[in-house]
DNA sequence: AACTGAAATGTTATTCTGTATCAAGTCTTG
DNA sequence: CAAGACTTGATACAGAATAACATTTCAGTT
């Protein structure tokens, strides 16, 4: 069991099938999914939040595999920056993507109560390319995430959750 | 001189003017506008331009000014509270408001060429808002930036700049 | 004027995040 | 196989932010 946006859903094969798309993906594409990118990229699905870069780190180190900074941050260049993993800059982590194919300027809703993150599917950046065009800027890259508080932790109840 | 937006400007006198605006909020508002937090928010506004907190740290430390990093993080959260500078997540540093007095939303492009910051004056968050009312996500922050090549360092021959 | 609670400072240390650098291996492509 | 590009290993360091504690300042109250 897990948790898929701020809803119950059972995500133990959407793990499977993110992997495989991304296995795909980099076949076609010539780049090469290695057993570091690989296991990062699996370790970011199968936790399923946002982690830090030192989360996963330790994960890496107890399995035996290299441990030093360097080699968590190659692979989540590598996996920033093809689209399988995003950064949640207002968290300094990261989160696999929730929509990989569909090529898109993903938003982020972080909830500060109990910490999920979900990625909107919705496009939702069009105010910010008509400011750019007006100025004749030329964006390449869009950070858009809002923090608050999800459904489930506005009721006043909601604090063990 | 300086540089506004993406064009060159005359700025001596708006650091002036920022200042006594900020200075007649506090007073209003009774907030205390406090040496070194005076101190940050000019600084910031004199250099106009995205700082790191240890950028100001050192200016601060050169002037005999307590030198440690909770005096300018302090310095930085009261000024960010009350929207007199703003946080750039991407590059992990601060900027002053561009356009105080406005309650607003902020989105910046940041020039990866030149490093300049501009605060846009439109709102640009409304398909954020539209997402968030649809999954019922209450927003109490956005973060919204954009980088890319603002318009000077789009030609060729822009290096130098 | 003295008391009090809240806010602001001073200080030391530590933790978290991310990069620079250089040496060594691997892969692929002509 | 040789050349070049990419990937890895490893050490060290730089940059960003906070924890925790004692001390001071200050506005409002008695």
């Amino acid at each position: 069991m897990g948790v898929h946006g701020f809803e119950r859903h059972d995500h133990a094969r959407c793990v499977g099938s993110a992997l495989d798309t991304a296995e795909r993906f980099c076949a076609e594409n010539k780049l090469k999914l290695t057993p570091a990118r690989r296991r990062v990229l699996e370790i970011l699905l199968s936790e399923h939040k946002a982690m830090g870069a030192y989360d996963i780190l330790a994960i890496l180190a107890a399995e035996g595999v290299g441990s030093q900074p360097p080699v968590v941050y190659r692979a989540l260049d590598f996996l920033v920056g093809h689209g399988f993993v995003h950064k949640i800059e207002r968290l300094n982590s990261y989160i696999a993507c929730a929509h990989p194919g569909a090529t898109h300027s993903p938003a982020f809703m972080i909830c500060r109560a109990c910490h999920h993150v979900v990625e909107t599917p919705a496009q939702v950046s069009s105010g910010l390319d008509g400011a750019a065009a007006d100025i004749g800027f030329a964006i390449e890259a869009r950070v858009v995430e809002a923090e608050g508080l999800c459904p489930n932790c506005q009721s006043p109840d909601a604090v063990a959750r």
